[in-house]
DNA sequence: GTCTATATGCGGATAGAC
DNA sequence: GTCTATCCGCATATAGAC
């Protein structure tokens, strides 16, 4: 018995965490169910903080690697300016759904927790995530600019931030109920309609960049 | 003093709720910022959940109700079969916008409240919270079935589905830092970008419907 | 590294006076 | 309706034996 128990934590803690959020979760939760002791926790990980913080690196570090590398791989073959759209955006979602199915049975799990690391609010976690993220994003953002050139790039990071949001969304409550009638689809069909669905709204013409002197703004209250 | 306890109380709940979340904010936190009395939390709303409940419903049923009067009206003026897809998605995305003005000061932390309720994970709010959107998504998505018939309906939803994501990060995350550069932008045009971003994905033409004995669907391990 | 036992505090909730 | 005082369980964390 006890073949890891660092893992074991780690992999208890992974799905407590991704179903049921860090605060609502207890390290009591966690080591009850993993069959560890509870101060193995503190031992391994020093604090119930230092466990989240070890949970979620463990899988963020590798899908912003691959989607990064992903990337240089379509820019090193096609030339930087050829890259098209779709492809910038399957190089980015992608990895998510890829480390999903690799990881088998915990793929749900896994999935569910990448969903939530977006809407954490824990304040340190969350500085170091959007740290991470931003670079990524950023590389992909000009990646995009070049296969849009006309788009303003306050218009164009704007609909990145979109995509995001229903990657995140769709990963965190995908395989739950869902709101429509028709079942769940399988995450690969999902992804390629991500795909497809974004970069339409990514490349949509720009409307007119300041609509003030149309008839428009004249109703509403004031901020 | 003491104008309306329960008033303040729920105003003080929102935005604890909406800055920290359900489970890491503490009644005490609440009746000490709001000037009340700890146990009148529990003579009013009956537990803490019940507090919940109430900051909830307080601001969901509005919304929805707006976006229900919306879509009504365009139907009404313009005949079901005319209702053009960006018209209908702003009447799904305007109200929680027109609201969060309406409300001044207190509007950034309604906005903020409204992201965070599509990723609550309390059960027994979850389940409430879902059922009433249904109504509301099903209402809009046959408008849009409408607006593009040769959609398939499953790929409608999920697109529906992704509009939603969208929206919840941006009230969630919009007023924060923010992941790209080009500083805030008013909600407004944010509004505008995501109604035009919207609509292009929506619309986007779907791929053929299974791809399956093209070369795709060969690697990726199993499920 | 792993365990038991425990320190110490915060949490929601309520009893009962006013 | 509002307050004080208190119950009581659960939380994280650690001391110290093994």
């Amino acid at each position: 018995m006890a073949i890891d128990t660092k893992e074991r934590i780690l992999d208890v803690a992974e799905r407590l965490f991704a179903d049921s959020g860090f605060a609502t979760t207890s390290l009591r939760d966690i080591t009850s169910e993993a069959g560890v002791n509870l101060a193995s926790v503190n031992y391994h990980f020093g604090s119930k903080e230092g466990l989240l913080s070890a949970v979620l690196h463990r899988r963020i570090g590798p899908v912003n690697e691959r989607r990064v590398a992903r990337l240089d791989e379509i820019e090193r073959f096609k030339g930087q300016d050829a890259a098209k759209v779709d492809e910038i955006l399957r190089a980015f979602l992608t990895p998510p759904f890829e480390l999903r199915a690799e990881l088998g049975v915990r793929g749900a799990t896994f999935t569910r927790l990448m969903g939530r690391v977006h809407t954490e609010t824990n304040d340190e976690f969350r500085q170091s995530f959007v740290g991470q993220l931003s670079v990524v994003v950023a590389r992909f953002t000009q990646a995009l600019q070049r296969a849009l050139p006309s788009l303003e790039p306050t218009e164009l990071s704007t609909r990145m931030w979109f995509l995001i949001g229903s990657m995140a969304y769709t990963m965190m409550w995908g395989e739950s109920v869902g709101l429509g009638e028709g079942g769940t689809r399988d995450p690969e069909t999902v992804l390629e309609s991500l795909i497809e669905y974004g970069a339409a709204g990514i490349s949509a013409p720009a409307r007119e960049p300041v609509p003030v002197r149309a008839g428009r703004k004249s109703r509403g209250a004031g901020a």
